[in-house]
DNA sequence: CTGAAAGCGCTAACAT
DNA sequence: ATGTTAGCGCTTTCAG
C-alpha cells in the first residue's frame, strides 16, 4: 500500500509537498512538481480520498436512498444523478429502504459519513434523523413532496389540463386516478391534488372520481397497477379514462385492460408519468406526463452540493402524447 | 460532532470502553455496557465508519461498475446486491463508464478503498488497475465474461438447446443472434459460443446463421435493437428466429418486427435473456432465458466479502416460455 | 515556495 | 474487565 509517506521518500520532498501536488492547491515550484508527478506516476500512487475526508471533515458522497429499484424512472435520475456528481467529483451511494428499513438504513448512511441524502422512498426520515443530519452538515432533499428547507416540484398541472381537455373532447364519461400508494402519500402528492382540482373544473365531480389506493411500495409496482386496474373494472365500470402514477403502474393497469377485453384508447383512456425511456415502445404506445429528468437529478445533487441555497425549484413538465389518448374519433 | 470522546466523557470511562460497547466487541462488564449504551443513546451517538475503516484498513463498500443503468436487469441485479451486502454491514456506490470513461472511474474507486468492485460494464479492467486493485486486496468480479481468479458463468445451455429444438419442430428455417454488441465481446460471450453451437447441432449451419453486432452500450440498448431488427430484415429476409442478447434489445427488436408488418411468433420468434419482470407483459410476452438474479447477486457478495475464494460459480438457467416463441401450430 | 507539528475519529496491541 | 499508547493517511495551521 503505497502511500503518500512513500512518494516524500522517493522524491526527497516533505510529505506536504507531495499534497500540494496531488490536489494542486498551494505553491510549488514547477520543478519539484514535476518531479513528485513523477514519482506518483512511477509507484501508482492513488490518494485515500477516505482519509482525506476524515481530516477534512468533509465528504465527497451522496446516498440516494429508493422504494423500489426495479422502477426505471428511479434508474434514469441516478443514472443522471452519477454524471452530475462524477462532475463534482461525488459519489453515489445507493440504499434501498422499506417503511419498517429506513431507521437502519439512514443509521447505515450516516455513519458513512456522506455529504447529503436523495431521500425518494415515499416517507419521511424521523426527525431525529433530520437533526442528526442536520448537526453534521449533511443536506437532505425528499422527493416526491415538499420540505421546508427545500424542494424539487413538478408542474404537473399544465399537461393534466391538456390531458382533461381531451378526455372532455373525446367524450369520457369518468375518469379515474390510479395511485397506487397510500393515504399519506396521496394527501401530499400533486399529481392527485391536481387531479381533484381539473375533475371539479372539467365537470368530472370531485367526489365521483375515484382515486385507487393501494400498498406500493410493499408490493411490485406493476402488481399494484394490475391490481388496481382490475379493481376499477369490477366497482366502477363506468370509468373510461385514467390517470396511473407513473408509467410502470400504467403498464400493470394496461395489461389488466387488455386482458379484459377492453380496447385502449377506445375503452380506456390511459395516462401515466414519467416517460420512460421504454414507454414509446409499449402497445400501445404510452401517453404520459413528465418533467426533464436530467433537470431533476441536477437540482438535486446541486442542492447536495452546495449550490443551491433552499426554497423551491419547479420543473415544467410535458404531455408526451401517444395512442393510449388518441381520441377515439381520431385526432 | 459527537464522537467517541464525548460519550467517553460523559460515561467516565475510556474511549476503549466505548468503542468495546459499540462494536459489540471484547470484554465490558454489564454494567458499564448499560450505562455506555444509555449515553450513546441520549446523545444520538453514530459511530464514523470512515475512520473505523481508516484504521482497521478494511471498508464496507462495494462499487459496482455499470455500463448502463437503464437496463433493469442491471437494477434487479443491483437491488439484490444492496440486500445481500446490508446483511453483511457493507454498502454499494453505483458508477457508470462507458470505454472512455473506465480509467477515471477506476481511480473514484481506488480513492475510496472499496473493499470490493464487481465490474458489469462490458469491457475489462486495464491491467494497471487489477494489479493495484490486488496489491491494495481489492476483490474484483467482472460480470458477463471470465476471468482467472473468480467467475459466475451462466449456464445458459440447456435452456438454448430446448429454444433450438422448438425451433425444430416449428419448422423455423432460418436464426440469427442479435448480439448488439462489438466483436471483442462477441467472442467472449457465451451465449454466442452456445449459439453457434448448436446451429451446426441443430442443422442450421455455423456460417449461415447471422450473429449481427452493433454499438451497444454507447447507443441506448432498445434501439440498439431496433436498429439491429431492421438491418436483419433487410440483409437476411429468410431468418424467422432469432435470438436477442437480452429482453431489452428483444423488445426493440420486436419493435421494429411488428412495425414492418411481422406477426410475432408466426413469422418471427423471439427469445431474450434476462427474464425481466415486465419480460411477461410485453406484447407479446416475450420467451426469455435466465439464472435467478438472487443467486448470480449473492455470487458476487460472497466473493468480494470473502465467503467464496475463487473458482467457477456455475448458475443454471431456465427457459421461460411465452408467446413469442408459441409454435405456429399451436403449442 | 516548503516543512513540521498537531490531530481527524477510530482500532490494534499491549498493558494493568 | 478496563485503560494506555501508537498510529491509520491525510489536511490544517503555522513557521520558516
Amino acid at each position: 500500500m503505497v502511500s503518500r509517506r512513500d512518494i516524500a521518500a522517493r522524491a526527497g520532498v516533505s510529505e506536504m509537498t507531495v499534497t500540494r501536488v496531488v490536489t494542486g492547491k498551494g505553491y510549488v515550484s514547477e520543478k519539484t512538481r514535476q518531479l513528485v508527478q513523477k514519482c506518483v506516476d512511477e509507484m501508482s500512487y492513488i490518494p485515500n480520498k477516505i482519509a482525506a475526508n476524515l481530516v477534512s471533515r468533509k465528504s465527497n458522497a451522496i446516498a440516494v436512498i429508493l422504494p423500489d429499484l426495479t422502477n426505471p424512472y428511479y434508474m434514469q435520475l441516478v443514472e443522471e444523478m452519477i454524471s452530475e456528481a462524477k462532475r463534482r467529483g461525488q459519489i453515489v451511494m445507493l440504499f434501498r429502504a422499506n417503511e419498517g428499513e429506513i431507521n437502519s438504513v439512514l443509521d447505515d448512511i450516516i455513519s458513512n459519513r456522506v455529504c447529503g441524502v436523495v431521500n425518494m422512498a415515499l416517507f419521511e426520515v424521523p426527525i431525529k434523523y433530520v437533526k442528526q443530519m442536520q448537526a453534521m452538515g449533511m443536506r437532505l432533499v425528499h422527493g416526491g413532496y415538499d420540505d421546508d428547507k427545500f424542494s424539487v416540484r413538478m408542474n404537473y398541472a399544465p399537461a393534466m389540463k391538456r390531458a382533461f381537455e381531451l378526455f372532455r373532447r373525446d367524450g369520457r364519461k369518468k375518469v379515474a386516478f390510479i395511485a397506487g400508494f397510500g393515504e399519506h402519500q396521496v394527501e401530499h402528492d400533486s399529481r392527485i391534488r391536481f387531479f381533484r382540482e381539473y375533475c371539479k373544473e372539467f365537470g368530472y365531480g370531485e367526489e365521483s372520481s375515484p382515486i385507487l389506493r393501494g400498498n406500493y411500495p410493499a408490493e411490485k409496482i406493476y402488481v399494484v397497477g394490475r391490481t388496481l386496474a382490475d379493481e376499477l373494472l369490477r366497482e366502477h365500470p363506468d370509468v373510461d379514462a385514467v390517470f396511473c402514477l407513473n408509467d410502470m403502474m400504467a403498464f400493470g393497469a394496461v395489461n389488466c385492460f387488455k386482458g379484459k377485453g377492453l380496447s385502449i384508447p377506445q375503452d380506456m383512456a390511459v395516462v401515466g408519468f414519467d416517460n420512460l425511456q421504454i414507454s414509446e415502445y409499449f402497445d400501445p404506445p404510452l401517453t404520459t406526463i413528465a418533467a426533464d429528468i436530467k433537470a431533476e437529478a441536477k437540482a438535486y445533487v446541486d442542492y447536495i452540493g452546495g449550490d443551491i441555497e433552499g426554497g423551491v425549484c419547479t420543473l415544467d413538465c410535458e404531455l408526451h402524447l401517444r395512442e393510449s389518448l388518441r381520441g377515439r374519433e381520431d385526432e
